[in-house]
DNA sequence: CATATATTATGATGATCATCATGCAATAAT
DNA sequence: ATTATTGCATGATGATCATCATAATATATG
């Protein structure tokens, strides 16, 4: 064997770490195979003897950059709890560095135009951050639970995404804090009132 | 004039309206001029005489899906105020036509990553949104309004995206629905509690 | 009816896209 | 020390990218 043991193992995890912070920066379409590889400090000809397609590094890539984010997470409700998890999400800082930050909020509308099995690991990733956020919140029963999981991490994504996009310095503050507001107030309120009316 | 007077502005309308639709389909980055011009009906050729650069027409084709998509929430709150939009915007028929639904939704991790420029559009209109939520709130004080506001459309727009990008579709309706109800509740719970802590 | 001109079409630019076939070099096995 | 093999590099594929220069064409003006 031509290097040691275990290095193609270890370029495949580096190609994925490099392309997990590309592609959160510029987006998956915006990222080349070529241009990828030459970060990883490698040229492009060996990548499909590491990748079957782009599709499956992308899929590598967001797993790789989902389950660091949902450990980050659970690292800050350790001390914090719900609370630690939603100022650690929507605090200036995250905004700012969105390379190594949250891939939900970076690249889903994105996401949302792959292939099926793109979305389905997708899916089991954002199931799994349901789950960590539900898990901090105050004991009711587990749908209720769930279901206000559900809507504050899609506050949190959202506000996320608005206020890496304004321009307005101060009003990206703004949606950062009134994120922070709200999403700590439908933590509070416990179960969000259900609605009656079907549509 | 090789055609009649005013044909020039209706083909430029036409390539607008033709590309606000496509980019919200299928993401700035993947539509081809020449592609997109073909889907108007025309050849690439001419795109450089009505629009400097393809830019140019991504700030055009945002605002004016943006300004389409306010049109219609300000038509869903005449009757149903903001009930009403929150319930139009997270209905099941909104997810499933990208092409003609929010603007924000669709686009705004890639916008947040184009020049300054069309950001600065994108902020206007974002405003735009912000304060037709806000007038639609419970009189308080505009400055606690405008925070609700930004936090129930941070909510409605990370809602629709996620429930755009799962591939359970149990869970997709529970987002829509899990957010409406979330959605609400911050409304009528008026003021969020606002928070002392400066992180 | 003839001509000037506004609008779109044709075609080319060099760059980059994803993907793959082949070649080389270095180490592990002998 | 020699050989076999593995991991990456070189280079090519045809397609598409944004952008622009020039040509064709049809109508509005004279």
């Amino acid at each position: 064997m031509r290097y040691e043991k275990g290095h193609k193992d270890a370029t495949r995890k580096h190609i994925v770490k490099v392309a997990s912070e590309r592609f959160r920066r510029d987006g998956v379409e915006a990222v080349g195979v070529a241009g990828l590889m030459a970060d990883a400090g490698l040229t492009h000809g060996g990548f499909y003897s590491h990748f079957a397609s782009k599709e499956e590094l992308v899929r590598a890539a967001t797993v790789d950059a989902l389950e660091g984010g949902r450990a980050q997470l659970a690292r800050a409700a350790i001390d914090g709890g719900l609370e630690g998890i939603v100022r650690a999400y929507l605090r200036p800082a995250h905004r700012d560095a969105s390379a190594r930050g949250c891939a939900f909020a970076a690249l889903t509308p994105e996401i949302a135009r792959h292939p099926r099995a793109t979305r389905a690991t997708f899916t089991g990733e954002f199931k799994a951050h349901v789950d960590l956020i539900a898990s901090h919140l105050p004991e009711k029963d587990a749908g209720e639970n769930q279901r206000a999981a559900l809507a504050i991490f899609s506050l949190m994504m959202g506000a996320l995404q608005l206020a890496r996009a304004v321009v307005d310095k101060d009003l990206s503050d703004r949606i950062l804090q009134s994120g922070t507001d709200a999403a700590l107030a439908l933590a509070n309120a416990g179960a969000v009132a259900r609605d009656g009316v079907s549509s």
